[in-house]
DNA sequence: CTTGACACCGTATCATGATACGGAGGGTAA
DNA sequence: TTACCCTCCGTATCATGATACGGTGTCAAG
């Protein structure tokens, strides 16, 4: 468990140092002591570890807040993986919804373009035409 | 073109009286003026259409510093649909790399979820050895 | 023993898209 | 005429996730 300042645990976390006093506000991280000869605070350890947590809870879409919860959850004795295991169906259903919702954008934008002569005037632009409500359906 | 006021404008229009009013201050349409007669401002005519435009474009997937672009094609004399389809297949083109990346999110979550027994220790747990980084791949 | 690089920490700002509040004023209906 | 609802407008707040700034302090190398 080495010592690490703020700058090293940001390069080891792969994150700004103002993303980590960032999470420090919100309490995802507790401040650090420092240590008993004074000076920099030491955010290796269990800092660390709960910085690389974070950051990948990020990339499988989870919000702060969200990870807010995992990391209670993660940290509490007799923890299961029930609760994990819900939470990431809750958040794959979020992102299936998503996924719909922009994939209904996507088509409706693929036949507007394909309908659209490109050129001339805007008259005869369907996608002028969806835009404000006059439905070529 | 009958006169309105923000309230039924805004009812037309199926967004909020204060929606409209942050849509004034964003500059997306102006503030409509007042009749002769003093009171309550006119949201009827080009300012009513301008917020149907709004909420059109908002259903493609348009941000309103978009939409503003398209507000100002659309307005333009001699508008011509080329440029309208431009912007239609950057927004697909943006759509769809949103998919790209949800859908990789939803197939490493449904990996992690399978692997996950759903029951007992999280020393078992893959979706918690996915974030902390410990790939079992 | 000075200079430079960090750390520390409070506060401000950004982007995006709204929603809410509060007080002044106007028009209508009982 | 007195409620009552709505408009008007400036300002504040929310959610989400950061990034930036400025002043002060500390440490280590030259």
């Amino acid at each position: 468990m080495q010592s690490l300042t703020i700058s090293q645990a940001a390069r080891e976390a792969g994150m700004g140092v103002e993303t980590i006093r960032f999470y420090e506000r919100k309490g995802l991280i507790a401040q650090p002591p420092r240590p008993i000869s004074g000076g920099a605070r030491d955010y290796g350890g269990n800092t660390l570890w709960r910085l690389k947590f974070i950051s990948g809870a990020k990339k499988l879409g989870f919000s702060l807040a969200e990870i807010a919860d995992l990391l209670v959850l993660r940290t509490a004795p007799n923890a299961g993986c029930e609760a994990f295991q819900a939470r990431a169906r809750v958040k794959r259903d979020d992102i299936q919804g998503r996924i719909e919702g922009l994939t209904r954008m996507r088509s409706v934008l693929d036949k507007l373009i394909e309908a659209c002569p490109g050129r001339g005037e805007i008259r005869q632009c369907s996608i002028v035409d969806a835009i404000e409500g006059k439905e070529t359906d």
